[in-house]
DNA sequence: CGCGTTCTTCGAACCGGTTCGACATCTCTG
DNA sequence: CAGAGATGTCGAACCGGTTCGAAGAACGCG
């Protein structure tokens, strides 16, 4: 059941029924219904590799998302259903690819063999060979977080400076004195990871500005990691009065510890950080924190990749985005001093 | 950069070219090694597209998940993880399919349109039309879940009657007499989900045979629902001592209805359920559960499915999988009844 | 030396679409 | 009524690979 069965059927030749298809030029009424009944009754699909060998165009584009093996979080499976949603509403499909392991050998799967027509690109780092690779090539890429020389790259991105220091404020103007920031894992912030650097950047700036004493840590994306943390931080600093998270993956573990260490939250400790509203809503009591438009961010993605693919000489454009700080119940003004500490 | 610019400029023709990648007829020494230095100069990578028109396979499997738009639970997270990480190791990509608001289109892009070679699908629903279509033109395709009548189809899944049974019997093992029920969201029920029908069928006759007053709900796919469904289950029965939750979005809230009540987890009342054992982690205190291995399912799954293509004519196979409970901090004996209710 | 094998390599056909140039008809206009 | 222009259709070439049959070269053997 090819474009030839079907233009045998129909009396017309393989380019008519082609036209009739695209619309490209025109074709009589009459050929027309004939063609498009004889589609009909054999339910006739055109090949999808064919019609991309001939023009050239995939209709597919690629998510090449962390590496595979370790944890994701809730924010990263957000981005993959807002993409593929957003991708779907201008008939483009979604093709993973997990720049894992062998980071090397899956791009040069989807870019050098043309599986895909452009890529989106997440956990992006400071230095990105990644980024740095398409750029050169003039691959149609756009970056969900931005590298450091991020002028010449399409990009959406969040404001995770002013967001850590937006937490730091919140907590400052509570009253807070003593807080502690609560990041990636180290070896992510170690390879360079935007968020992990700019977050760190942002709440230390901050602290620093508002006079007051902090402690930074790294943890890994989960609860144990997460519990394990909060016993440090209690540990090394017992008069810490709130946290800064930006490891949404630790937040349980976070309550957790907090929970055993038989602080109260917001009364006794509070919390804050740069959370997915949907997961930030899943902690008792639910987390005050500046809530990560995953869904938006997405869809801009999609719609920054469809721009730049329509007008490949467009320039480079970007979205900042620094959404508000949400309050929710898990900080409230510090406690009086422990006299006997 | 195509396959006749590495044969003209390697001096030979383009088939040489291509049995000198492929292996499929010997090339002299000599040749192999003058293609391959030109290959290498170039960085040639042979074109996704024609080759999938040229052989007919385009080592590309499809992930068909559930309807975007609505919330996507840490399960299906990580049944996608590893599904693309299984895929990889076989050498597939993975085209993520919603099907969704319209889930005819985006299943007749991807199989009428020849984008895949087979496909996994992800929701099941006891009458799936989607399945019946597929077995019926013998496509290639697995399913996470099993129809009403599985004996034709390939698929992996867990049994959900004997772990929801093994719930009610841990929970009336301790004494508990009566329970709650806290199933996927109702829509989903009555469209005929098969985990939560079956689910409910093994909670409703393991509770049956155990003597126990039950009560089953159903509850939207996010914490908010759950923290609702809490005070309902609390209001319409006061003495209720136990759940056990099919539902993982909903757990964080469930967890903080408790808390809104008063009631300690476990020593008032004790919650179990069917939750990937990651997200049972991120409760406090942690969730006693049957832990879905969703990265074994996906990875089953994924060899399902190769094996299948590799052997057209096959006979069905399957796995279904009852992992264990694992004891953890949520479930306690029952508390003494109260004289005063 | 003649002949059958084996080893290499090549040209052509094919996969299933798209697109260009050409041609035949038909229609309008001066 | 001739010529220009628009309309509808076709055949051929092309996209970039794979694969089949055949042909030339090298080799072994009687």
């Amino acid at each position: 059941m090819n474009i030839g069965e079907i233009a045998k059927r129909a009396g017309v030749s393989r380019s008519t029924v082609s036209y009739a298809l695209s619309g490209k030029r025109s074709v009589s009424e009459e050929t027309r219904r004939r063609i498009q009944q004889v589609i009909d009754e054999l339910g006739y699909r055109p090949n999808a590799s064919a019609r991309a060998l001939a023009n050239g165009r995939t209709s597919t584009i690629g998510l090449v998302f962390p590496p595979a093996g370790n944890h994701y979080t809730g924010m990263q499976l957000d981005f993959i259903g807002s993409v593929v949603e957003a991708a779907a509403a201008y008939d483009y499909d979604v093709l993973l690819s997990p720049s894992g392991v062998d980071s090397d050998r899956s791009f040069q799967r989807l870019l050098g063999e043309r599986r895909v027509d452009g890529a989106i690109l997440m956990e992006i780092r400071l230095q990105d060979d990644r980024v740095d690779h398409l750029g050169e090539e003039n691959f149609p890429a756009v970056c969900i977080g931005r590298t450091a020389r991020s002028d010449r790259d399409w990009w959406v991105g969040l404001d995770h400076t002013a967001l850590a220091a937006a937490c730091v404020n919140h907590l400052a103007d509570l009253g807070h004195r003593r807080i502690a920031l609560v990041n990636r894992p180290e070896h992510l912030l170690r390879a360079g990871y935007e968020s992990a650097h700019r977050g760190l950047d942002g709440f230390t700036k901050a602290a620093a500005e508002r006079g007051l004493t902090v402690r930074t840590y790294c943890c890994g994306d989960d609860a144990p990691s997460g519990q394990e943390c909060l016993e440090r931080i209690l540990h090394e600093d017992p008069d810490t009065t709130a946290l800064v998270t930006l490891n949404e993956a630790a937040l349980g573990g976070l309550y957790r510890g907090l929970a055993v260490a038989g602080r109260h939250v917001p009364r006794d400790f509070s919390l804050t950080g740069v959370v997915a509203g949907r997961w930030a809503e899943t902690v008792t009591p639910q987390l005050t924190a500046a809530d990560v438009p995953a869904e938006e961010l997405g869809r801009l993605a999609v719609e920054l990749l469809v721009e730049r693919l329509d007008h490949p000489d467009a320039v480079p454009r970007h979205h900042l985005l620094a959404p508000p700080i949400s309050l929710r119940a898990s900080t409230g003004p510090a406690p009086a001093p422990a006299v006997n500490r």
